[in-house]
DNA sequence: ATAAAAATAGTACAATTGTACTAGAGCCCT
DNA sequence: AGGGCTCTAGTACAATTGTACTATTTTTAT
């Protein structure tokens, strides 16, 4: 029975070294080490390969989808897990598309991650209730002609520099001062924005940082 | 050397069952329990009382706040310790005048927890950055006069229901037509729960949501 | 070197939100 | 029976956000 080695990315500390001791009492998991965001992770990976890497979607520095890009990209064999406590389905039909093998809630069942990680490794694939309901409601809106396409949105520098300060409760006008720029281009910027998210106001933008971890 | 008995409320239950491990594996904890929200704990704790009760401030079900406001009330010798995911200092504030005996971010060192834990049951209190800095910020702000004074914002039940609407980004009128309300009420209940949280506008209503648990 | 993307800035108008009040009906508590 | 809170509804106006475009400069990538 081969044992495998995992490694996991989280920014919450506790969390994660919980985590840890959780993933060294399953049977089958040989080694386990950890990263406190997504550079970490790679910098990791780059030294030696795991079977599996765990992350989460919501992170600081390098956040999961930017992660998975980079490992799929440079390290095709290791397989990627998502833990997320969003169940927001935009990213993950995105995250399947590139190429991700298992997507978890965190508050799934620790069985249920043992199940997955050995799953992915051997099945190249976990699939769950969670990833069902996203494929079911992609394919019968795509039917009805409804969305364009999920797309996870990728937003510049200075776009995320807007949205952490509108996240801050400031207005457009504050936001133009702070920056030095004029009320129209950080309105466009907002605009932008909220056209790459797919979302029609400050409670969508204000959302969509929180679920991308960009705050908070 | 006296062992203790540790409960902890978590709504993540990945999370919480890794909690669970990592509390077990420390020296002076003799028993671990958990729950799932703070129902649940608060039924654990009338049958059996542990020495401490880790709590979630964000939590769907009830919420940290309340839960330990129960815990206080009904047995006044379990200490509790609060863990976070936002630092946001206005509850912690609340919470200490409620009597709280530590307040950690999920983000701390395993290593920090347990301290904390031998530290409430023995000194009653665990003094960490964190409440430092919101005593400290407490003092300087009173002084200049600036904030009346932060409380935790208890929304009532037709309140919580249109901010959860609000937070699916509908707008004023949409909301009205869902609950058959007008939309000048929709208003007003908006209005007062900007007074009551402090902010100025749909930003600070929507972290507010989340902070508190009240979304995702 | 050239095309694409990002950042900058503008105008004009519509829609929604934010502010500041008043006011009655119903409920709970003491 | 009165006080306080919640829920309801209203008016009126100010401020901000949302929509729909055009356009120039700078940076980045192939």
């Amino acid at each position: 029975m081969k044992k495998y080695k995992v490694y996991i990315a989280d920014d919450h500390t506790l969390f994660r070294k919980a985590m840890v001791n959780l993933l060294r009492s399953f049977h089958r998991v040989q080694e386990v080490k950890d990263a406190e965001n997504g550079k970490e992770l790679l910098t990791l990976i780059k030294y030696e390969q795991p079977d599996v890497a765990i992350v989460d979607l919501q992170m600081p520095v390098m956040d999961g989808a930017e992660t998975c890009e980079q490992i799929i990209k440079k390290h095709p064999d290791v397989k990627i897990i998502i833990l997320t406590m969003h169940d927001s389905n935009k990213y993950i039909l995105h995250m399947m598309e590139m190429g991700v093998h298992a997507f978890l809630l965190k508050n799934t069942e620790p069985d249920e991650l043992e199940k997955a990680i050995y799953a992915v490794v051997e099945k190249d694939f976990y699939h769950n209730d969670l990833v069902a309901a996203v494929l079911r409601k992609n394919v019968t809106e795509r039917k009805s002609g409804q969305r364009p396409q999920f797309r996870l949105a990728e937003l510049t520098e200075r776009e995320k520099e807007i949205l952490v300060l509108i996240c801050r409760e400031l207005t457009i006008r504050e936001i133009g001062q702070k920056l030095s720029l004029s009320e129209n281009t950080v309105r466009n910027h907002r605009v932008n924005m909220m056209d790459k998210i797919g979302v029609n106001n400050t409670v969508g933008l204000v959302k969509f940082a929180y679920e991308a971890g960009i705050v908070s």
